[in-house]
DNA sequence: GCGCGGGGCTGTAACGTTACAGCTTGCGAG
DNA sequence: CTCGCAAGCTGTAACGTTACAGCCCCGCGC
């Protein structure tokens, strides 16, 4: 019914007869002069210049084995030599790889934010790579597996770095079950192996309370990540562990977490420590929290270094010259970019997930000048 | 001449003997079945479903007058019900356009950077249209052109946001030259005009000398940033506008920017502030800077707020936390970031630069708790 | 002298999209 | 009745690349 008309494809072309079949070749064969032109050269330049076909120089520039040691060489002199450059739309149109890498990042205000440490590490590594990095953001309303689905549904991206992982991460279910390559700055609990980038937040939570412990702190209490966030656990655990091993006792410092608002975590630490057994240790999880909760701590009158003390975990260098009495343990997170954009690329590549896990220990707690 | 070769289109295709030029009809027509199977909906998948042509629907999608107002809702409808995108290499390739702004940016590492907010405006804005944002790295050692020349000569990208502009930016003339649409953080010299977005250092120096000469400061120095760089002179300038209005002297600070590394600003600082007429007053240009120039004071045995006062800059805003004693205004760079999406977008839609250019005045010089 | 194999190269089609140049059809004017 | 025209739809080619299925020719075995 909606069939078109009976005419054929062809029939308003100049062409040929019956029997066609054989015919052609010859001088269609070559890309016509025009490839010389301006504009960026292509397959079809080289072809045209080499004298060769498009097929060929294709192939010759990957160093097929089926093209001749000399036409190789010769093609990729003149590739060089004209600056040829693959055109990314062509080959992702007709491969489907994107030679692309999204960073998929939470846009909230974070203080003391990291992130740009994290894309200098990223584009570090990518820049030995024909890879791109793109930033796919989401806010607080959205659903943070949506900017996952976006780019594994249009193929916007051969891989994917995320973070702020969560024990059972949805985005991480949702890419293992796609078969889409990731790397997680965090671990998860989910049974299949992924790649990943961890700080070690469990050793960093232990050597803080062992510092504390040394200097003869004994009400501890741990301004720890948001606890949806894998890190928490690891963190607090660690922190625990400790803890028990030294026969100190926690004192809560919930309601409260590195990810809130400066003067949110100023109030509730001025609160903290008007209580009556308030803390003499306390252990950081970030740097920027740190700023807020030493405000507190003053307004309630005390003096860290004396009254309490506290180590921190910092990615900026800043809290040394904040109060030189904190006690820090610093966090690479240039390493940690480069180690996730070298393990997604590594994946990609076809390596097996299991062996792009890396956990990066901390290292040892500062003291001023140090 | 460039004719295409004279066989018919379909010899290979199972079908059909000699002749066929008229033949064919039917089946050739549309869309085949198997456009229905599994995968993204393309525009094929669309016209096999509402029984229409690829071109027809293509049109319809874009609400091109020539297609029926029936036809049209009734693509869209379907479109929407599949979930259709399109295909961002398939419009790249055919018609050049990226959809992707290029963020050009300085790796080195830089004390308090303010790059995630930068980003973090930029992705906001961005989120409301098909654009995506893509983080083109340079190092130091690198020549600032190169990755802007590659995202020219590539095609890689519709606009480009640069900052750290010059006065005479090298970057900006090859743009310019190119007919390439771009914002700059900053503005330059060039007669041509360009979008910019900028923050008025000018009147923030003005201010903080204002404020400091209220507080019957007398010798005061200024914290600047490197000289190559616009706003270094800019906020020069209202510097030295400023002292002259108030009659008061400059110290000198030069050998040191706000981009030097924390030792170095500190040590020079400290230096400063021993020689025979130290400052009463500093102007600094860069939040980070005065976390480590405010250790330098201290080194020297000096308070601020007692003995020196201080006005800086800041986009993070932790100073306060630092020192109270310390007068602050703020930069927005969210918004600038957001600004210069805004620019960007707007030029390629071909929007005048003179009407994309925008100065951002500084807020008031705030106390303490303000 | 013929057939065969393979090295070295080739063209075609396809990825999804859009610019372009048609092709129908219906309708009103002549 | 024919023509012209416009509305509405159409197929083809092209963007640059690669997978695929050849093609040609040479040298070798028999």
């Amino acid at each position: 019914m909606d069939k078109p008309s009976d005419k054929g494809p062809s029939e308003t072309r100049p062409g040929k007869g019956p029997g066609a079949s054989g015919g052609g070749s010859g001088e269609g064969g070559r890309p016509d002069a025009r490839a010389e032109a301006a504009g960026r050269p292509t397959l079809k330049t080289i072809a045209f210049m080499t004298g060769l076909g498009v097929t060929t120089v294709s192939r010759a520039l990957k160093d097929a084995p089926e093209i001749g040691v000399e036409t190789r060489r010769r093609v990729q002199l003149v590739a060089r030599q004209v600056g040829y450059r693959p055109n990314r739309a062509g080959v992702r149109l007709r491969t489907g790889k994107t030679n692309v890498i999204s960073l998929v990042l939470n846009t909230e205000e974070q203080i003391g934010g990291f992130v740009s440490d994290m894309i200098y590490g990223i584009s570090e590594y990518l820049a030995q790579t024909p890879y791109h990095l793109i930033v796919t953001p989401y806010s607080r309303n959205n659903d943070p597996l949506e900017p996952v689905r976006y780019v594994v549904e249009t193929g916007s991206a051969d891989g994917i770095i995320i973070s702020r992982t969560e024990p059972d991460d949805k985005r991480v279910r949702y890419m293992l079950e796609h078969g889409f390559p990731f790397a997680t700055h965090g671990r998860t609990e989910i049974g299949t192996e992924h790649a990943y980038h961890d700080f070690d937040n469990h050793a960093f939570a232990q050597e803080a309370v062992k510092k504390l412990a040394g200097l003869g702190r004994k009400r501890l209490a741990l301004l720890a990540p948001p606890s949806p966030l894998s890190y928490h656990h690891h963190m607090r655990n660690g922190f625990l562990d400790a803890m028990e091993e030294f026969g100190l006792a926690e004192v809560p410092f919930n309601t409260v977490t590195v990810d809130h608002s400066i003067e949110r975590i100023r109030a509730r630490t001025l609160q903290l420590m008007q209580r009556p057994n308030p803390p003499d240790g306390i252990v950081s999880g970030g740097g920027g929290a740190t700023f807020a909760m030493v405000a507190g701590i003053e307004d309630a009158g005390l003096k860290v270094g004396t009254d309490i003390d506290i180590v921190s975990k910092q990615s900026a260098k800043l809290l040394h010259l904040f109060r030189p009495e904190l006690y820090v343990v610093n966090e690479d997170v240039r390493l940690a970019g480069r180690e996730l954009a070298r393990s997604v690329i590594a994946l990609i590549d076809g390596a097996p997930a299991a062996s792009l896990q890396s956990l990066s220990a901390p290292g040892p707690v500062l003291a001023r000048g140090e």
